[in-house]
DNA sequence: GCAAATTTGTTCGTATGTATT
DNA sequence: CAATACATACGAACAAATTTG
């Protein structure tokens, strides 16, 4: 008699759940259901259920009932170069996002420019003094309508009086801005590094990702630092993207396509 | 008036805490005197708490309070092979783990060797058909004590019969196995894909990591694909590792090392 | 070292609101 | 409109952990 009710209810629930009694979509008893059924009040009950929710394994529909959930399809992202187009795959214009089905269609909004002083956190990535002027440039990006990621690339400000004025229009750069830093100031791109971390969203991620408001859908966030010919930083793009629909793949060395990988339902 | 009470006050506290009104390791007012303050019942305050908790923002202590968090310094692994030491670099004996300071020390369990049949997740990895017979080899890994990631390897079961027989041996494997796959089955590994997702912890990975029952702490789960000279998969190494306190990070090309980007505490 | 006070954790009861069928 | 099912909110009691006197 260890464990509270509830979470010895919660358990009971979660090996039903695991060993397949209640498989993805079903429905699971109501909460006055449950109350018989466990001798719990309905309150108890809904302690139990709150956890499983925060588990990712159940999800309440009002008037509806307690669903076991079916996570959707992820979209898999390859952070490392293509080994084909050699470094810089996938940059510029988009991630490339592969094992995504074809009929998937990516769109991505006109970027939000701005002229900011550097926080500790970019500063420190981009090797600048806090406080510096960066330009910072915010787009959002869209996967079949639905949105999918939060980009926001800082640049110092002074590269746009070196010639690349472009950096603080609002518009997209067509080329891609490795091939326009490189074109107007030179900066030749030489390779990258990603640093991956999790979080809980902020406010405006779950506005912009329709996460629940409750946190418990966390957020990858892509520290991407990329480096010019002289081993310095010349860009710190930072992408948000929720963990519940999104995955990577790092590929080093000589690999195949990581088509053949693509797996069935559930697994462990 | 749309926002539930409780979703109100977990707003306006979360607006103190993230402006600095409470500072990390703060003490939040109690229970009660929140019910003063914000003129709900007290259980209105703890469903409030409650979702700040799943935010990662705060912790409670019973019989002391409730706590802004502070989050611990955390662990930065390399999945990109080291540039210099060439392909392979931070496999067999352990992920490498840089940034990490020096007086961090890494120990590793003996492995547990077990004979099992593939499931539709390893054998779609392996490429093997499902039920086929694979040797799994399960370790835990700790940094200074605390537990770190628990790691399991799998390996087609012949491999044992074709001369690999230590692979059977519940016992760590010193030169590596990437070298003794070389040395015994003239397998070279050429190459690997790590493929990164998040999920929520199960039992096994709660009570190994002592995380919170309810799951709010999820866990990167890194599929490891390594392939041999004929591009066939050699091995498949899942390892998960709780997402609080870990990072990953991937260089392409030619980076500097991490080092210079350590960041301050905060940030955004 | 012990008892009291403080603080959070669990459980129940009850009432009312809101979404769906 | 009525019935069903989950969501929110309040009040109350006792338990468990911790600090204080």
């Amino acid at each position: 008699m260890a464990d509270p009710k509830y979470r010895q209810i919660a358990d009971g629930l979660r090996f039903k759940i695991e060993s397949g009694v209640y498989p993805p979509d079903q429905k699971l008893p109501t909460e006055s259901d449950l109350t018989d059924e466990f001798g719990a009040s309905r309150n108890t009950i809904r302690d139990a259920i709150k956890s499983l929710i925060n588990l990712g394994l159940v999800e309440t529909r009002p008037g509806q009932g307690t669903f076991v959930t079916k996570r959707p399809d992820p979209l898999v992202t390859t952070l490392s170069a293509d080994e084909v187009t050699g470094l810089g795959g996938g940059e510029g214009a988009a991630y490339r996002s592969e094992v995504s089905e074809e009929h998937r269609t990516p769109a991505v909004s006109e970027p939000d420019v701005r002229v900011q002083t550097a926080g500790g956190e970019i500063a420190a990535r981009l090797r600048v003094p806090e406080g510096m002027r960066l330009i910072s440039r915010h787009q959002q990006r869209f996967i079949d309508g639905t949105p999918w990621s939060l980009q926001t690339s800082f640049y110092p400000r002074q590269f746009a009086n070196q010639g690349a004025e472009r950096l603080l229009e609002d518009q997209d750069i067509a080329e891609g801005t490795v091939e326009y830093l490189l074109k107007k100031l030179k900066l030749k791109q030489v390779g990258y590094r990603d640093w991956i971390t999790v979080r809980a969203p902020n406010l405006n991620e779950i506005t912009f990702f329709r996460l629940p408001p409750d946190g418990r859908v966390q957020v990858f966030e892509i520290f991407r630092t990329a480096f010019d010919q002289d081993a310095n930083p010349m860009r710190v793009t930072v992408t948000v993207f929720p963990t519940d629909c999104n995955q990577f793949i790092v590929n080093v060395g000589k690999v195949p396509p990581a088509k053949y990988e693509v797996v069935p339902p559930d697994g462990s």
